[in-house]
Parts: structure tokens; C-alpha cells; sequence
DNA sequence: ATAATGCATCTAACCGATTAGAAACAGCAG
DNA sequence: CTGCTGTTTCTAATCGGTTAGATGCATTAT
């Protein structure tokens, strides 16, 4: 192993001159250093193909260019779907772009609010929580503990809490106006798991669009398990199985509405024609389902990417003044894609 | 703000004893701790809420408990793509379950060899690199520079180079066979970008299978282009306008095979009456297709997991005895999933 | 000629941990 | 009571950087 890595003492040693202007050649300021003893110091860098370590740098109480991303509760095969996927694409691409590294948190477990396990390592700059869970804890713990993080599509009253997300409320109205504006009468709503964060805003986002276009909302039409396949199947099973099955399903997730597809399929249900059917997220393989998939596009890239910035444009700040930052909140807003698996109910 | 993060020194003043000490009592050992003090200095972690920095401990010269993983070339999207998806949620598992980090590098620029930028700074202990391109330059200048990494479908001839795969070889041949057994002859192959690792072993496991069978390859049956929606469709497109068009196409990943489907499907060709087609990866939208598709599954979260087990058990191997240790290469198996997309071709 | 100035560079303390080696202290044998 | 041993704890060097303050040197002002 030759792999002994340069150090800044190796470089200083190599061109003749002290650590410190070692220092102020790498980060060019705010002291000057004459162009002779600079190029030097860089001929030294580059031969040595000398690195900075950031450990070392971060020891001080400079950035370690690192932010974190908390995805929810131990849950194998997270991150291949495809939410959580579009979002982190998003937060890389932001962070690539202002020269951050981003570290992965999953399934660590903080059971009680003491533990922080993984964060007040100081690894990281910062947080970007994607998805918590609304009985996690972790928001409030993190708020206490003053470590810097946004939120995104996590719903927390915090005013001091930076948050994005898009209008899950209005979202649902623009499914509850397209779906009775065909003429739909019985909606059901299958929803992901009841503790995840845009489970409940999009509920309630229904409910009330329900009743502004003078529709009744049967609690049998009201179901919520968890964003899977899975359940998508199992809650339109029981849906078809009622005395009066509806005419329509808003699925909280696209990932639901894959699965209530097949399940119309095995029962021999004809979407749209029997069932009309709605999605959420725009998935890329919304639009390979047959029928493809009416659904409602977030922008999920953009919104990690946002996030990701403000993250950013936080810490920056708070390097000049410790600014305890009023919390931003920015709301983004779904589009309705209409696809082939909405149409007019039959009459009866 | 009181969110001074407390240090070893706090806790040390805390409970009366020497940073040693909190020290000793942290990493249990080698030195014992009497089981007084040992409670005074615990009673003072927890209640300062003490966490050692990663950092401070990692400028010695011990772990970081933090692997990196290394996706190609600036490619947005490419986390949301299930393949990087699957293998990633492998990695997460296995990093997870034996408490590392994860750190994801992507797109950063290392133009010329001698630029590894960002991990000569040290932040992680190995890396996993994932569908390296070939001509990346990366894997030599990894060898070079002796930092632990394992390679993820990607081929190296370097046998001190450790790797995991799926043997694409016989994988094409599972396809071939199941093809050539339904009597089909003119079979295209329709493969990703030609400098990503896995195309060429599929190719020269697609033409030597063709051989096996009997089989000639044309060569305007033989198109390269992008792990791409676009590309499937384009590709197929192509394929589609040839005056002697093939009746079954294997496509080299689910992506592809999702817009070749759709390209049949707008020119009015039927799958698999007309054409048989056959994917690779068994992404989760696969059996979502209409038909559902044949494809080859690979146990791509599998495969993420091993290899960073591997790297886990070098990295601890190394710290024992300087082991250049000789690289491992473990080859997993394709498994050919036959769905609705396959059938015999039409006599004519 | 001498003092005051300004610039380039160096010295050394510091960040938060780990870890040899030294020190303090107890118990026990002679 | 002294000397030895063994255990527990402390002191201080170290890792690789940053940065305030000191220093040296060349100009320019007096």
C-alpha cells in the first residue's frame, strides 16, 4: 500500500512555506498570498494530488458540505420507489449543483425523543426530512436540539419549521372536480398509511371538496391502509365486495392505484368503464398502465431540489448572523393529468 | 439558540473525570473503568445528551462507519430508475443493519484521472461503485490510489478488483433459448449505452447463444443506444421500418422494453402476436405492462447488499492485517421470468 | 537616518476525539 | 515501614486542518 494520502503538512514541506498559507492558497483568502509562493503551493497540491480532508476541516466549525436525508421507518425497498426516488433525484441534483455531498438515513431507530442517534454526530450540515412520520418525534426533537432541516411533504403547525410540499388539499379538489364533474356521485377514497403526512391532508382535502360539490361521503368509502401495491389490491377488493360499490377510487399513490388496477382486473371490474380510477404522483409507469393511469403529477424532483435549497441558502445565513431563521413554508402545486382510466359512469 | 452541542470535554467536567476516562468508558475498553465512575460518566452522557463527532474521532486514524456509493456520469433521474433504486434499498439494508452511513456520489466530474475529487477528502471508509461506466478511468485510478471499493455490475478484467454480477452471459442465453425454443429466428437485440459495463456481456452473450442455437445475427438487428424509455422506443421504431423486421427483440433493460412496447403499440404492432418482446431487471412495474412482460429478473437488491458486505468485511479484514487482499468476484444468477409478452411467432 | 506603514508569511492555539505512557493509589509481602 | 505489584485514572501528544496574532521585510513618510 503507497497509499499514504498527502497531507496540507506534506504540501507545506513540499513547496517551502508554512501550513497557514497552505491554507489561504486552497481557500483564497482572506489573507493574500503572492503569486509566486501560490503557484508554488499549487504545483506542490497537484503533484501530490493533495485533498483537503474534510474531517479535519470540519473539526474547526466549518461546513462539511454534507447534507442529510431522513427517509421514515425501517422500510425495505423505499428508496426504489419511486416517490421517494424522484425526490432524492431532485435533492442530488441541488446539491451536485452547490458542490454538497448528501447522506442517507433510513430505518435508524429514534424510539424516544433523546435519541438522535446518527445527527448529533455532526456528520452533516443539516436535514432534509422527506415523508416523516407525523408520531416520529423526530421534528420536535430536532427543533429543540437546533439542527437545521427542512421538511418535505411533512406536515408540522410549526410556524419555525421550513416545510415543502405541494397543496394536498387542492389537489384532492381538482381529483373531487374532475371525478364529479363526469358525473361521479359515489367517490372512495384509498389512502396510504394514516400516520404518514399527506395522508391526512389529503383526506380532509376530499371530504371538503366532497361537500362543496354536494357530495355525501360514506365512511365505508373512506379507506386508508399504506402507498402500496398491496394494499391498493386489498382495499379495492373490499371495495367492489360492498352492496354498493363506488364508481369511482381516488388512490393516495400511484403505487395504490397499480394495485387496485389489477384487482379490478381479477374481478373482471372494466376500468373506466365500471370504475373510474385516479392515482397520485405521476409515476413513471402511470402512463404504461392500461388504462393509463389518470393521476395527479407532483413535482417531486423540483420540490426536492427546492428543499435542498433552501436548506442551503439557510446555512449560508446562518454562517453571518446566527439567524434563528423564521421557519419558510412553500406550497407547490399538483397539476391533474387525465388519462384513459377516468370516464362517465354508466348510467343506472 | 442553546444549541451547543455538548463535547467529551463537557461530560468529562460533568462527571469529574478526565477526557480519558469518558473516553475509555465510550469505547469500552482496553482500559477498564470501575464501575462507579463508569455510571457517573454514563449519568452525564445521558443527560447532556453526548454524542461523540464522527469527525474528530475519524481524524485518527479509525473508521468513519460511512460508505460512499458511486453512480455514473451526471444522469438526472437516475435514482428515481428502479435500477439504481433496487441495488441502492440493497446497500441501505445491508449498511444499515451493521450501522454504517451512506454517502451517494454522483455525477461529479472526474474528468482526468487524477482528479477523485471527492474522495481523497476522506469522508468514507470504501466505496461501492454502481454500473461504473467502462471508460470512466475510475476503477484504475481506485486501484492506484488503494482506497477499498467493489465494484457493482460493472467489469473489470483487474482480478485484484472485487465484484458482484449477475453473469449477463447466461442470462442472454436463458433468453435466447426461451425465444429459439418458440421457434423464433429473427431476434433483434436492442441493448443500453455501449460504454455502460453490462451491455457488452449481454451483446456477446446474446451473439454466442444465437451461435448455439443455430442462429444467424444480423446486424441491423443489433442496435445499442441508452438504458432509456426514449431509446426503447426509438429503437424499436427503427426495427419496426426494416424491410425484414425481427419477431422477438430482447431488450436489455424494462426501460427499454416499456417504450418499445409503446412504439409497438402506436404502430399498431401486437404484442406478443407480431413480436415477442423480452426486458431485463423485473422492475416493479414489469407485470404492469400490457402484456405483462417477460423479462429477466435480477436480484438486484441482493446484489447491493453482498457487495457491501464485502466491502464491510474488508474494511474490517484491512484493519487487522494489511491485507491487500485478493479481490473476490461473485457472480449471482438471472432468473427468466415468462409472462405475457412472449410467444410463438407467427407461421408464415 | 529613523519611524511608520503595509504586505506576505510564519507561529501556535484550537477544534474533539483517541491512546501511549506516567502517575496516583491501593493492597500485600517482607 | 518500605518496596513491589496491579489497578484505575490522568497527562499530553496526535490526527489534519483553520485562523488570530506575531514577525520579518520592503516601502514610504518625516
Amino acid at each position: 500500500m503507497g497509499s499514504k494520502v498527502a497531507t496540507i503538512k506534506d504540501v507545506a514541506r513540499a513547496s517551502g512555506v508554512s501550513t497557514a498559507t497552505v491554507s489561504y492558497v486552497l481557500n483564497n483568502g482572506p489573507r493574500r498570498v503572492v503569486p509566486a509562493t501560490r503557484a508554488r503551493v499549487q504545483a506542490a497540491i497537484d503533484s501530490l494530488q493533495y485533498h483537503p480532508s474534510t474531517m479535519a476541516r470540519g473539526l474547526g466549525q466549518k461546513r462539511l458540505d454534507c447534507l442529510g436525508v431522513v427517509f421514515p421507518q425501517p422500510n425495505p425497498g423505499l428508496v426504489a420507489d419511486s416517490y421517494f426516488g424522484a425526490v432524492l433525484d431532485g435533492i442530488i441534483q441541488a446539491a451536485t449543483e452547490r458542490r454538497q455531498n448528501v447522506t442517507l438515513y433510513t430505518g435508524l431507530e429514534w424510539t424516544g425523543r433523546d435519541s438522535l442517534p446518527a445527527f448529533r454526530d455532526r456528520r452533516v450540515d443539516g436535514l432534509l426530512l422527506v415523508a416523516t412520520l407525523t408520531d416520529s418525534g423526530l421534528v420536535p426533537a430536532l427543533t429543540e436540539a437546533g439542527l437545521p432541516f427542512v421538511l418535505i411533504s411533512g406536515a408540522s403547525p410549526d410556524p419555525r419549521v421550513s416545510q415543502v410540499d405541494i397543496d394536498n388539499a387542492e389537489a384532492a379538489r381538482l381529483v373531487v372536480a374532475h371525478l364529479a364533474g363526469m358525473g361521479h356521485t359515489r367517490i372512495a377514497l384509498l389512502g396510504g398509511q394514516p400516520n404518514s403526512p399527506s395522508t391526512a391532508p389529503r383526506r380532509t382535502g376530499f371530504v371538503s371538496a366532497m361537500q362543496e360539490f354536494g357530495l355525501s361521503v360514506d365512511p365505508d368509502l373512506l379507506l386508508e391502509g399504506a402507498y402500496t401495491r398491496e394494499w391498493g389490491y386489498a382495499g379495492m377488493t373490499r371495495l367492489l365486495t360492498l352492496p354498493a360499490p363506488p364508481t369511482a377510487v381516488f388512490a393516495g399513490g400511484d403505487g395504490i392505484a397499480a394495485g387496485a388496477c389489477t384487482a379490478c382486473a381479477d374481478a373482471g371490474v372494466s376500468v373506466p368503464r365500471q370504475i373510474s380510477l385516479v392515482g397520485f404522483d405521476d409515476a413513471p409507469y402511470a402512463k404504461d398502465l392500461v388504462p393509463a393511469l389518470t393521476t395527479v403529477r407532483q413535482p417531486l424532483t423540483q420540490i426536492g431540489a427546492t428543499a435542498a435549497m433552501m436548506l442551503l441558502d439557510h446555512l449560508d445565513a446562518a454562517k453571518d448572523a446566527d439567524s434563528s431563521l423564521a421557519g419558510v413554508q412553500i406550497s407547490l402545486h399538483g397539476e391533474l393529468i387525465v388519462r384513459g382510466s377516468t370516464a362517465a359512469p354508466l348510467l343506472s
